[in-house]
DNA sequence: TCTGGGGTCCTAGGACCC
DNA sequence: TCTGGGGTCCTAGGACCC
């Protein structure tokens, strides 16, 4: 069985950063809304190592984050910033004789005809190092998810293989929660079926999973948990089957005008963006989350057939705004949009 | 110092038709 | 005077990932 390769960039937001700005290397960096450690309802994006030591981490408010690290510089995010970093790394790792499928900003699998895949790795490390000025971690795996997997023993900059045959003896006594696919919820339904450890759940009759999860999720959790995935490596370029927006107020929101209003902008800007890449609006979707943070979505397929037409789609966004309820304050509208498949 | 933003995929229930 | 299934479309929600 041929290997295949994780490419994982190290705190990789932060790491652009940090690249123009070389004065802030070894400093705690944090990431996040635009860039004030006092603004409300904002967290943090990415954290640099050095943050991460404080305690800093994704997804905290910026304002803890600015309590348990007062020493650390904030920025706001600039995402043109990171998908143009994003480029340059998936464009070094193109330039081998491997397949690459870039998943996300800032990852990758690799695979192909892979003789030497440690070698291979080292040569990827150095190759993007000396083009971008990044580091990246790098998993060796059978499979996608031992190549994933290992990614994380590799953190940061390091290079670390799985494989199937040594698969248990690292992994068996962890908890499941640490599997690729498996989060907080799937692992307390987990716990509450006595299984813990990848161990305990590579071991569990599929009869027992399926009450509980259903005939397809019970038939894919002891797989991974064996060590067992994919192994294809899809070289096809992205196409993106939808493209939201959403919008955390600062301060609430309760007259419907300005709701409206807020929505119809969302859903002009959207289709703007999608119809400048080609594509046609099959179904709009609207979110509200309420101060209670009850978040009800409702959605439409249009009528009339895939669209590009600005006016259909807002006029379709703001439409189902009749089919929520306005006695509460909402602190966030979001507006999505589905895409119609190019053939 | 309450809880971001942008995505994908799966499931389930109701409507409707045969 | 009541009983089926199956199949497809549509919408809502859940879970997960970065």
């Amino acid at each position: 069985m041929t290997a295949l390769l994780h490419v994982d960039m190290d705190q990789f937001v932060a790491a652009v950063e940090i690249l123009r700005r070389p004065e802030l290397r070894g400093r705690p960096v944090v990431v996040g809304g635009a860039g004030d450690p006092t603004a409300r309802r904002q967290v943090v994006s990415t954290a640099s190592y050095e943050a991460r030591a404080f305690g800093v981490h994704s997804g905290m408010p910026l304002r803890r984050a600015a309590q348990l690290c007062p020493e650390a510089v904030f920025l706001p995010t600039d995402p043109a910033a990171y998908g143009e970093a994003s480029e340059r790394v998936m464009a070094v790792l193109r330039r081998f004789p491997v397949d690459v499928e870039v998943w996300g900003w800032d990852e990758a699998f690799v695979g192909g005809d892979i003789a030497d895949p440690e070698a291979l790795a080292a040569e990827l490390k150095a190759a993007v190092f000396a083009e971008t000025g990044l580091t990246c971690a790098i998993g060796i795996g059978d499979n996608k998810l031992q190549a994933k997997m290992a990614a994380r023993f590799a953190k940061p900059g390091g290079i670390h293989r799985l494989t199937t045959a040594g698969w248990m003896a690292v992994m068996g006594e962890r908890p499941a929660a640490d599997l690729w696919g498996i989060g907080p919820k799937t692992s307390r339904k987990l716990d509450e079926l006595g299984l813990h450890t990848v161990a305990q759940l590579a071991a569990a009759p599929e009869a027992d999973l399926v009450d509980r999860f259903g005939p397809r999720q019970a038939a894919w959790l002891p797989v991974v948990a064996a060590g067992g995935g994919d192994t294809q490596i899809n070289t096809e370029p992205w196409v993106a089957r939808s493209r939201s927006r959403e919008n955390t107020y600062a301060e609430d929101l309760s007259d419907l005008d300005v709701i409206s209003r807020e929505v119809a902008a969302m859903a002009r800007a959207l289709t703007a963006e999608v119809v400048a890449d080609g594509r046609e609006i099959t179904h709009v979707a609207v979110k509200v989350r309420y101060v209670s943070f009850f978040t009800p979505t409702r959605e439409m397929k249009l009528r009339s057939g895939p669209t590009t037409d600005p006016e259909a789609v807002e006029q379709a966004a703001v439409s189902l705004l009749a089919k929520f309820e306005w006695r509460r304050p909402v602190r966030l509208l979001g507006v999505r949009v589905n895409l119609a498949m190019p053939d």
